[in-house]
DNA sequence: TTGTGTTTTATTGCCTCC
DNA sequence: GGAGGCAATAAAACACAA
């Protein structure tokens, strides 16, 4: 069979091809059944006899063939002169195709390459992902926790001043703004609003405007000149006095509650805006504070 | 059998290196 | 300027579902 297998004709050279696929089936694609010379042999005539009938046309390496390239890119995947054409010659194949083929197998590994550190980088992200996600979840978790207890803390310091006080924390920050509403009133003239009515009063009664250490006697005593102003001032004497006596107040005990207060702004500030960025992505986070009270 | 998507072989044009 | 590599692309071969 073999020894006439070159005299056949094209005809039953197409058959016996049809044969050989239908071996191709059976025994599997990469397992032919057939010995590897008679394979190597099928491949050089189907080469022979097809190079001419398809002139043009593409034609697929043999699996022998492709093997032997596979192996040759696994030892070194570029090709030096030498080795394409020392290739060529033992598998039948132009310089060209050999080059070709390393050119197209080099294209599909880098694919193949960067496919696998896209799915290495997804991975990674995924799991950083998963672990941002949780810490926002804390971080909302914790910021919700703090300010039910900063509103506890508000509700009890209230409880604790209207209790020991007249005057309720909530009255004097009235008052407060009242006193900052006047401030805007007198300020308008571009000067202080305390000192303009001291010097609007001590006028009145003709005293010095360096003496201010007789101001603040006459203020320490509550029986202050305003009570005594003759009803000259455009303000009830009662008034004046509580505006003074809250003034006072806040210029020596009170400060200490107003301090207190810009304290507790500074650290509400803190608490909402460096609490809520603190996972902000475009900034990354600090711990200096966190570092510092350790 | 056929339409369609994928793989493989080959070409083209551009770029870099010697 | 020629050789060789690479990206983009064409086109043939192949796989496979309907």
């Amino acid at each position: 069979y073999l020894k006439n297998f070159s005299l056949v004709p094209q005809l039953t050279l197409k058959f016996l091809s049809l044969l050989v696929n239908a071996e191709e089936e059976k025994h599997g694609k990469d397992n032919y059944g057939y010995s590897k010379e008679f394979q190597a042999m099928l491949d050089s005539l189907d080469q022979e006899d097809c190079g001419e009938e398809m002139t043009g046309k593409k034609r697929r390496l043999s699996s022998e063939q492709v093997k032997a390239l596979e192996r040759n890119f696994e030892v070194e995947n570029k090709l030096e002169p030498e080795r394409k054409a020392k290739l060529a010659e033992e598998l039948g194949l132009q310089p060209r195709q050999v080059a070709i083929w390393f050119q197209n197998r080099r294209a599909r590994w880098k694919t193949k390459q960067l496919e696998r550190d896209y799915s290495i980088l997804k991975a990674d992200y995924d799991g950083l992902k998963l672990n941002f996600d949780s810490l926002e979840r804390q971080n909302k978790a914790l910021a919700e926790k703090l300010r039910h207890l900063k509103a506890k803390l508000c509700r009890d310091s209230a409880e604790s001043n209207g209790s020991a006080k007249e005057e309720s924390p909530i009255s004097m920050c009235k008052s407060s703004v009242m006193e900052q509403s006047r401030h805007q009133d007198f300020s308008d003239n571009g000067d202080n609003a305390e000192v303009n009515l001291f010097k609007n009063l001590k006028s009145k009664d003709g005293s010095s405007d360096s003496d201010s250490n007789g101001v603040m006697k006459e203020e320490s005593n509550g029986n202050s000149s305003l009570g005594c102003n003759n009803g000259h001032s455009s303000l009830s004497s009662n008034s004046m006095v509580n505006w003074f006596q809250l003034s006072d107040s806040r210029s020596v005990a009170g400060k200490g509650f107003q301090t207190q207060l810009v304290r507790m702004e500074e650290q509400s500030l803190f608490s909402t805006e460096e609490s809520c960025n603190f996972f902000s992505v475009d900034q990354a986070p600090t711990l200096h504070w966190y570092s510092a009270e350790q």
